[in-house]
DNA sequence: GCCGATTATTTCAAGCTTAAATATTCAAGC
DNA sequence: GCTTGAATATTTAAGCTTGAAATAATCGGC
């Protein structure tokens, strides 16, 4: 994915008619999103485990839980984050052993757990979520504030329209 | 990752000051970014596998060996992917045993070896890319060639910034 | 020619990830 | 109350991923 070949030419199901030249310049943004994705995510998953002895994903799963004092289901997470629900029990189930996070009962429906920050995780993520920030700060400070508001807008924008078809 | 809190300033380590909105800016970019990426992942990965039966690691690596028709070393592919070495090792394993990629020792030096699509190879990946580019094509539909190729080079220039410091 | 440093790759353990299969619970409808 | 279908969560198998350690081959200085 990271690097598809652009000589090819898209046809569009719709059939409407595209210079040949969009579809390349679409592409061409893919990997590049592609890479930063990349080479940030290895950069925070090395800084992570050599500061914090954390890893990547637990701190996604305690990143969505400190916005939601009151928890979270499960489902909540995996749809949050985009992965799927296998995934999150098992990173869970880390954290939990390691009395970072904690499930308990609060509804009446036995199938769901509330997954919460306990004492300690609340602490522990703090602390790495404020070193997050001036890293991403550093990686990104090549993009002026302005650029990366019009992005960020743009890169939302697309998200919803597609979501909106499928 | 894909949800870092907010509120938190970051701390320049250079001393210069900035606004605590760049740095909010910049998070917001990047947790756009991550979200972004993982959704045509997502696409990707799951059409690959209904429409041929292939996986995106195994799609990554072919594409970049398709770029190179004299071959690539283990070590350039795993450096062009930004993934670890003994990744590419498993991956080249199973395209080999698929048939679709081939080892041999080209060079007089024998720790390495060259990796090459073979024919099959060749011919998987050409139906691939094609679909490939029309996914992305659909799915970024929504941002103009002249927006992509704004937001390309912004992302080009931020990474080559910092690769130039690292 | 020998030795230490370097380079290329593989191996390994731990953890992550998905998709599919399974189990459990809930909510209706009868 | 019982059944059925939907929602939620977990388990499983296969594969991906990393980082570190092990292995192997090469190179450079002597």
């Amino acid at each position: 994915m990271v690097s598809a070949p652009l000589p090819a030419v898209a046809a569009r199901p719709d059939g409407k008619k595209e210079k040949e030249s969009d579809s390349k310049a679409r592409l061409r943004l893919w990997i590049r999103l592609l890479r930063a994705s990349r080479l940030i995510e290895g950069m925070a998953r090395e800084r992570l485990k050599a500061q914090f002895g954390a890893t990547l994903p637990r701190f996604d799963v305690m990143a969505a839980l400190f916005r939601k004092p009151d928890g979270m289901l499960m489902s909540e997470i995996s749809r949050f984050l985009m992965v799927s629900n296998g995934n999150v029990t098992g990173i869970v189930d880390r954290l939990v052993a390691d009395g970072l996070v904690a499930r308990s009962q609060r509804s009446g429906d036995r199938r769901t757990s509330f997954i919460t920050l306990t004492r300690k995780g609340r602490a522990a993520f703090a602390a790495m979520a404020a070193a997050h920030e001036s890293w991403i700060d550093e990686l990104l400070g090549g993009i002026s504030a302005r650029d990366a508001e019009q992005m960020s807008a743009k890169l939302k924008s697309f998200r919803s329209d597609w979501e909106g078809e499928a």
